[in-house]
DNA sequence: GGTGTAACCAATGCAGTATTGGTTACAGCC
DNA sequence: GGCTGTAACCAATACTGCATTGGTTACACC
């Protein structure tokens, strides 16, 4: 039985061939599978297993819709956003908050400077003055940005921001329970707990009362969506 | 009555009547200028400053071609890795490290299944195998990778994923001390630590395994390069 | 000088079409 | 039965032409 033992082995001996010959630069595209079948006299199974194999080696990457290219596959883009908002669930944003806010507070306590607690107060008194639920959203997130910024570590910032995105763009499955002015908002004295722990320069604190602000909102956010 | 100071805040009034009377949701469009004109009975000049205050304020954001929308301008993609890795110093990518892998430890213990936890175990004996320093290194962050997935959180593998990039392509300053096969590292133990702390679904003693792993490999780094 | 109008610009969205890798079904052949 | 080649189909992606959008400029008119 010369045939399958030696024949796709060719095929992927005329492959190389092909690859070699036209000196295709890194990244380069080449020939749809169906023009190379013809061009090589191949079946497209035999080149199909022939690409595969190379695939398998690192030496090129496929995709559908787009093509065959020289090199290895370049790194799926981690923050698309989009794709990120829709395979996430609300619990699970809820539950990479828990596990990441509270350590960024507790970092801020240790590297943040005054003008990041200046920025932090900030935010608090628009947070207290807002008249529109929008508003106050607006200033509320502005305050869990300052926290993220405190740390003075752009690599956690970059990750904050990222989980920011997709909590935004989250569709929580609830409407705002209207207009309503978060007048007596408890989410007021929780701010204020935490900034005082971070100012205060007490690291753990500051971690403990940003866990208890973020459960107190999971259970108002969770509570609301059941009703 | 028609001079500056009047007629242009009864534009930002009328828009604002607008908005509230619409009960324009988060992220929601609204219409174009040249529509927004003839509704309102607004020249577009009007129109515009009475947005470019609104836009200001952070109420809504625009954008050539695409529209004007409700509430803050969404940030850049800041998928550039590169970059990323360009502004973090090794110490930042340390610290990030400590603030975020003990977390996904505890979470891995709450939501790890057998599959998981097969993978870690995997991961390990290759670890234990591995002859050359890249070998045990790639099967080193295999097995965090896993810890990482074992969350089963999306959101926080993806977060973990570009952390793991930008730890990977940090330059820290040292040549590994050669291609030693780390026969005795200290790893295996504190590895093992973890893995049964997970797998015996305690989270806090996973996340404590997991930060003493991560100061041990602090220490050893960062003494490796003063060296 | 300020205002309103219209025209233009580059960026974006959108819908329809073509292309691509991946898969399946089937006839033909040892 | 097992393998092969062919064709058809599928979902994802690129491409293309057109409509729309915010931003800008020019100009006539007070």
């Amino acid at each position: 039985m010369s045939s399958p033992e030696i024949s796709t082995p060719s095929a992927l001996e005329s492959l190389r061939d092909f690859l070699a010959d036209q000196k295709l630069a890194l990244n380069a595209r080449l020939p749809a599978e169906r023009q190379l079948c013809s061009e090589l006299g191949l079946s497209r199974g035999k080149l199909r297993k022939a690409l595969a194999l190379l695939e398998a080696e690192g030496q090129i990457w496929r995709h559908v819709g787009r093509g065959t290219f020289i090199g290895p596959r370049p790194v799926i883009n981690l923050n698309d956003v989009e794709y990120l908002s829709e395979q996430s669930r609300p619990t699970e944003v809820m539950e990479a908050r828990m596990a990441i806010e509270p350590q960024l507070a507790k970092l801020a306590a240790v590297h943040g400077t005054a003008s990041n607690f200046a920025e932090m107060r900030r935010c608090q008194k628009r947070c207290h003055s807002a008249r529109e639920w929008r508003v106050y959203e607006a200033w509320d997130n502005n305050f869990h940005q300052a926290i993220a910024t405190a740390t003075c570590n752009k690599l956690l910032i970059s990750l904050f921001d990222t989980l920011n995105i997709v909590r935004r763009s989250t569709v929580w499955g609830q409407l705002r329970s209207t207009q309503l002015p978060p007048a007596d908002h408890g989410s007021f004295a929780e701010h204020e707990a935490i900034y005082e722990a971070i100012v205060g320069r007490n690291p753990d604190l500051a971690a403990d009362h940003m866990r208890s602000h973020l459960k107190s909102v999971r259970d108002r956010t969770f509570s609301a969506m059941e009703n």
